[in-house]
RNA sequence: GGCGACGUAGCCAAGCGGUAAGGCAGAAGUCUGCAAAACUUCUAUGCGCCAGUUCAAAUCUGGCCGUCGCCUCCA
């Protein structure tokens, strides 16, 4: 029984699904006008743990994550308020049109996603596509009445939506006692958002934008997520998940347009991640601290162990980004397969090993502690009881071919929450017959010496073998 | 200023009222000529600080200190 932290009701609680055996889970995607950095990933990649453990659960899981693709760029003001002019730049450089960025960063993206490893998603709708729905979704709006028109748009009156933030924790008083925001003489309230914007004003150049029944524009910020969520997956959702610093206003606005348009409730389970920190700093666009998935590989470090690092920390706690972490997490990643292929080449004997039951009470352990808020801690502690123990049978030669197929079995259940273990069989490298030949001659030669106690030219060869790619490991 | 999260060994980190899991690093040992790998053992009388509740608190309550996030595009 799965229990997960809603950050809306603040408490663990027990998941239950919308539709029996069946999750629907929607994620705040990309926004595509620039480089996603591995801050960004940490929360798909949590969306990925979510949904590759309720797949091990044996649910059926729809998820959809939306690419944000409509901007807010100007004919000449690209970007000035992202802190990022890279794009500019490139845009410039490249002499390249909005479309023709958004869809250079959203493959980019869904590179990098596919480099992490991340579970594609059954669609990623783009938020230019569903104009439609957001502008259906306005009239609903406005039919009910929690709309109104302003000079340069179409607004969201939050003193209609009484549970406004709720999410949050703001209530309405709060949040117009610590306004900060710049007011807008023609908001009735410094909060009320906006669902669509007109091509007035600051946006009167704006490059997408499209017709609607209050004139040529474009949709407001949060507008995207509510009707692409209602068209995929329906008006209630199990799961919505994000970056904390989505809840507000975004994932709050989201709840008023759904809840009032659809007139039930929206999501069940908020799950928030929190985030990636580097040296006490949030890792930010605007900051400029970031890393991407691409510029670490580039400095040698493997997709599987940012794939690691961020799967292996809790979502809720914050994760000070290193790269010693990158480290520490491939040495996890080396012992997990040193131990698969240890069992993987362990001699059997026909003793009755008991692994089975040890291979089920650590399945049983890992699942208590993912079953509690995703509990990867724990979960990891049981492998590594695990990885023991089975150590100590083969070890001690208590190890049978049953043992094998039950150990190997489990591995690679669990590898389809984590992705980083490699079951081929390591097997030695292919030389050419010359090689083959050299090397043989020089494993005669060390043996030759270490017979007559050369130490010092039997570690030289040995040296000479490992350039050569060959591992000699002594056995008494 | 308002709202929210969090503070556990050198580092990462679990713990959710019954007396501190696990990983990395470190130390000693088994094996080995040495090394690597593996295995064994050790490494927090204490969980930011101060009060309080309780037979019992890292765990609950209150206050204080500190860190971070959101309130503005941001996962």
């Amino acid at each position: 029984m799965l229990r997960i932290y809603n950050s809306l009701t603040k408490k663990k609680e027990v998941f239950k699904p919308v539709e029996d055996g069946k999750v629907r889970i929607y994620t705040c995607g990309p926004t595509v006008y620039s480089n996603a950095h591995v801050g960004n990933f940490s929360a798909f990649l949590m969306a990925d743990l979510l949904v590759r453990y309720l797949r091990y659960k044996g649910f059926e899981v729809k998820w959809i994550m939306n690419i944000t693709d409509v901007g807010h760029l100007t004919d000449d003001n690209e970007l000035s308020d992202s802190g990022e002019d890279k794009m500019e730049a490139a845009s410039k450089r490249e002499n390249k049109t909005v479309w023709e960025i958004a869809r250079y960063y959203e493959d980019l993206f869904m590179k990098d996603m596919r480099t992490l490893k991340i579970l594609p998603a059954f669609k990623y709708p783009r938020a230019t596509e569903h104009i439609q729905e957001m502008i259906e979704m306005v009239k609903v709006l406005e039919e009910k009445g929690v709309v109104y028109e302003t000079s340069d748009g179409i607004y969201f009156d939050i003193s209609k939506f009484p549970k406004y933030g709720e999410l949050s924790g703001n209530t309405l008083d709060a949040l117009q006692a610590g306004a900060r925001v710049e007011v807008n003489e023609d908001k009735r309230s410094a909060f009320d958002f906006a669902v669509w914007k007109k091509l007035v004003g600051k946006n009167e150049a704006h490059i997408m934008k499209w017709d609607s029944p209050w004139g040529p524009g474009f949709p407001g910020w949060h507008l995207e997520c509510s009707a692409m969520s209602k068209k995929y997956l329906g008006e209630t959702l199990d799961f919505h998940t994000g970056g904390e610093d989505n809840k507000f206003p975004h994932h709050e606005s989201e709840i008023a347009q759904s809840e009032t348009a659809n007139g039930k409730k929206f999501v069940n389970y908020w799950i928030h991640k929190s985030r990636v920190v580097v040296n006490s700093e949030k890792m930010s666009k605007s900051l400029g601290n970031f890393f991407t998935v691409q510029d670490l590989i580039a400095k040698g470090f493997s997709a599987d162990s940012i794939r690691f690092t961020f799967i292996s920390a809790h979502y809720r706690s914050k994760l000070n980004f290193t790269e010693d972490q990158l480290i520490e997490s491939q040495k996890t990643i080396d012992k997990f397969n040193g131990f698969i292929q240890a069992v993987t080449k362990a001699d059997v004997t026909q003793a009755d090993d008991g692994i089975p039951e040890v291979v089920k009470s650590t399945g049983q352990q890992f699942e208590k502690g993912l079953d509690d808020d995703l509990n990867i801690s724990m979960a990891l502690a049981s492998l590594f009881g695990f990885i023991k123990a089975v150590r100590k049978k083969i070890d001690s030669g208590n190890f049978s071919e049953e043992g094998r197929g039950s150990v190997i079995g489990f591995m690679k259940k669990i590898n389809e929450i984590f992705m980083v273990f490699d079951f081929d069989e390591k097997k030695e490298k292919e030389f050419t017959a010359d090689d083959q030949k050299v090397i043989n001659d020089l494993i005669e030669q060390r043996n030759k010496f270490r017979t007559e106690k050369n130490w010092a030219e039997a570690d030289r060869i040995r040296d000479e073998l490992l350039k050569m790619g060959v591992n000699i490991a002594d056995k008494k």
